[in-house]
DNA sequence: ACTCATGCTGTTATGTTATAACATATCGCC
DNA sequence: GGCGATATGTTATAACATAACAGCATGAGT
């Protein structure tokens, strides 16, 4: 079901921006937080990010691997994984629990909850910030909140009946 | 990972409630949606919503099918799956997307936009009424929300160290 | 009564996503 | 050189989900 299409889509809202710089920037954070907190910035680490970053979509885990494996960077599960683990362990990307898939974060360095608007109709997935969905009611119940799944499917602004196609 | 195990726990807010009360009321919701809605109230569908009512918990679908299978009412995935699905469509069951799981709603006959506190530790799962988590940045995006995602992760009041367990 | 459409269930087979467990490699350090 | 820590490679399997088709019941129309 998950296959190599679309590269062009954004992801900072749906509109169009600077690929290129965008990917600089993460490449840059990712390094720069890695530095920080002294972890290992791995080919195999460096390179998923990258792809992720180059797809600028959400890919699943088994995209993400069978383009390492054409890169002889790693052909088992795990390791596909275990990369995309790390990133999501250190924010730099987020997992679309409702498509099985892994995205880049689209405001790396800032600590933030992620919250995401998915297009059924053409798969764009556009990262926003979360505004607080619990209200009181996680701490009126005492609940402590660790982390938060915020996603929204519906259309985009292009794939809405009538838009501007 | 998903088994048969706790059984007393409680699904709107982390609080104690009569089972009871809540089984028969969920149950007759079901009837009297499928009445209002044509639809048929059938023994496998209304076994599964009885399943989940009586786990009262988050039940992964082969869970679901197991029990089925067991009272010789179907014993292959597509039963458990279409069942669920039929509930899930119709507003009386949540899939919960962190867990890949099934939970019957706590607030059935209400229409709502369903939002979920999950215990990483006990694993029970509370529902409760979403605060519009987008606030404008959907609208202001274009983008025309239809289904959402609303999950928290972390612990539940009997879980916090230090908590009266 | 017959036939047809519809909707639900039964079943086979397969596809997709994810992890446990263990082996191997690498590197800094003592 | 031995050791712990970290990461990767590999095997095997678990867990979750659906496509596709066959069969059966029900009910409407003729
Ligand atoms: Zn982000
Ligand atoms: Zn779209
Ligand atoms: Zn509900
Ligand atoms: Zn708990």
């Amino acid at each position: 079901m998950n296959s190599t299409k679309a590269t062009g889509a954004s992801l900072t809202g749906f509109g169009a921006h600077d690929h290129t710089r965008c990917r600089a920037a993460s490449l840059a954070a990712a390094e720069a937080l890695c530095a920080a907190r002294k972890l290992q910035l791995t080919p195999v680490r460096k390179r998923v990010l990258e792809i992720l970053l180059e797809a600028h979509e959400a890919l699943g885990a088994y995209d993400v691997l069978a383009r390492l494996a054409e890169e002889g960077l790693g052909s088992k599960p795990p390791v596909a994984y275990r990369a995309l683990g790390f990133w999501v362990a250190q924010g730099l990307v987020h997992r679309i629990e409702k498509l099985n898939a892994y995205v880049a974060c689209a405001h790396p360095g800032r600590a933030h909850d992620a919250a995401f608007m998915i297009c059924r109709d053409c798969g764009r997935v556009a990262e926003t910030e979360s505004h607080g969905p619990f209200g009181q009611s996680a701490g009126e119940a005492g609940f402590q909140i660790e982390t938060m799944v915020i996603e929204a499917e519906g259309l985009c602004p292009k794939c809405i009946p009538g838009a501007g196609l």
